[in-house]
DNA sequence: AGGGTGTTTGCAAGCGCTTGCAGGATGATC
DNA sequence: GATCATCCTGCAAGCGCTTGCAAACACCCT
């Protein structure tokens, strides 16, 4: 029952009688094979548990009808979702996907770029835009097709689909000034090595900057992606003097943090502090109360990226395009007017 | 500065003024090789961007250091975050991590597990026990090891590290009536093809039962694991008239999907219903009130399960093991005795 | 029945890498 | 300076699969 451990096209073909030529074309190109010997290979492919061996096909091939995605973690809704989506497309076009995370860390990153290559990739999907020097050239070096996902625009002979990130933020920020708020804090994501994150800051830094407010060093704190840093995070800057009236947060993780901090420590959310997200994950809209937030539609970004590869790949789409998906601020039950002042200890 | 497309062993060694087998052992056997010649290679390898082709080299040596792993989505931090630790400790070890989503369908796992096979992997972890019939045999046949995660035991021949759901489950049941509850829902997961979710529920009926209680059909609604699907499930559930003071879910999502529910039609949680999950995601010890579930310690059994396989993979382990790890209830905010009957409309 | 066309098959080379084997170089020892 | 053991290196075969080319066959028409 268990003799061959392996079993090759030869054996599959001795089995069947016939040469390893017409077993390739049964399984590759089974229209070409007359139906008689097509059943009498398939027969055998089936008795023998014949299993094509994908390296040995690629190396044949030359290429792997593989590609490879890069994400910074899975721990997070927004890029599980985006990957699933990405994945489902890819599948659709008969290809199969490769996925590599880099933990936040451009050294992993291009580590796990050049092990996707080794794997035999035929392109790729990196997330944002901050690649470690020189990984890009590689790419473009080897003739290989990538895009980046979630940011925009992307450098120059780079493909790309996101938006920018900077405006997005900004986008919350002027809402909030709107809204009337004056002391307006950032709970934001890890800058370093991290366009994404960084960009929102300057998002928000313009706005401010513009409207002649200014992000106060004290009023900025950037955080890990988990609830117990946000929680901490969100107590720093809601420990400043006077106590901001509104908090923007790098992304619906953090707001969640500040959400339960907040409510932990009895502060009426949006009475007393306005909360503003940033991805519109599922849980948002059905927290109480409602989180405010960027919408972005993760699914479709990711589905895109996968066609511009996909395009890429079967030679409709000549070289890298920008594309600029549109992302939009839903205002929700977190974010309020600011209390009147001299809120003291009266109001609540 | 583009003209080699896909830089080859050959080209290394051309460039290099030496055999591929140099090469070969530079890349592979550093310390086989004289000092001189390794730093020439090394060089060339470098100018070049020479990577390594994986598929080649699988060929070669009948093996291809990539282990394979199989969860129903990632789309729930619960899998995410076991991936994560599988795939650490088999970096660790020297070994790439192919990753196949089977979305909770045996048929598509079938599909991914043929795949993973055809890439080569070395040995394979599976989610749960309910493989498509047939499966196991076939690797058993071609000699891969595989392990199941998440489920204990595993049927025979088979090495697992999980839990038993149906003990875990009933645990929670029990409690529940311990604490005075006896109009007891079940808000469980799809249980068709799905051996954990199946294997909850029948923990509750045993408890029940052997309590002289028993779950009314109406009592038990089984849910996707998302937001909305579970609120849908959760307002099925307490239209029970009497309606139901504590309710058991099959997951920790879907008891967010209950409590916000809860908290959307104002019902208090605990003193009017108590809510238990599954799994303790990390959210869950900060939800207001926090949510009394079954602690499973996920990164801790995915690393062991990333450990058996590289014991069979080093031959330092003979057969299949199956080892159960330890889950406990830990009891927060979220349940309570039931609240005083008559509650009828005075109480609240 | 013979010739021609179109289809189906097999042969064998080649994809990039590893490694057993044997020859050559190196270094130590007397 | 010769001899022998040791260490390095290169040669070439083989891993499993695809495919251009040519031979073999089928079928149709006259």
């Amino acid at each position: 029952m268990s003799l061959q451990p392996t079993p090759t096209l030869d054996d599959v073909a001795q089995a069947a009688g016939v040469s390893t030529a017409t077993v390739s074309r049964t399984i590759n190109r089974p229209d070409t094979v007359r139906p008689a010997l097509r059943g009498k290979v398939l027969a055998a492919v089936q008795r023998l548990g014949y299993v094509p061996h994908a390296g040995a096909r690629a190396m044949s091939l030359r290429h792997s009808g593989t590609v490879g995605v890069v994400v910074p973690t899975i721990d997070n809704a927004i890029f599980a979702r985006g990957l699933q989506a990405f994945q489902r497309r890819m599948v659709l076009s008969g290809r199969h996907v490769l996925l590599a995370i880099s933990d936040y860390d451009a050294e992993q990153e291009a580590a796990q770029v050049h092990n996707l290559i080794s794997r035999g990739v035929d392109a790729l999907a990196l997330t944002g835009i901050s690649q470690h020097a020189g990984l890009l050239d590689k790419l473009q070096q080897r003739g290989l097709p990538w895009v980046h996902s979630g940011s925009f625009p992307a450098p120059l002979g780079s493909a790309c689909v996101g938006f920018g990130n900077r405006a997005a933020m900004a986008r919350a920020a002027r809402y909030l000034l709107d809204l009337g708020h004056r002391r307006i804090a950032l709970l934001a994501g890890i800058t370093a090595g991290n366009d994404r994150a960084a960009d929102r800051v300057l998002g928000v830094k313009d706005v401010l900057r513009s409207a002649g407010a200014k992000l106060a060093a004290s009023a900025l704190v950037e955080s890990a992606y988990d609830l117990s840093s946000a929680r901490e995070g969100t107590r720093r800057l809601l420990a400043q003097k006077p106590p901001p009236t509104a908090l923007l947060c790098g992304n619906d993780v953090l707001a969640y943090g500040a959400l339960l901090e907040a409510q932990a420590r009895g502060i009426a959310v949006p009475a007393q502090l306005s909360v503003v997200g940033f991805d519109d994950l599922d849980l948002s809209r059905h927290w109480q109360p409602a989180l405010t937030t960027i919408h972005v539609p993760t699914e479709h970004m990711w589905t895109l990226a996968a066609e511009h590869l996909i395009g890429r790949l079967d030679g409709v789409l000549a070289g890298p395009v920008q594309q600029e998906i549109s992302v939009d601020l839903v205002v929700r039950g977190s974010t309020a007017p600011p209390q009147r002042r001299h809120s003291g200890r009266r109001g609540a």
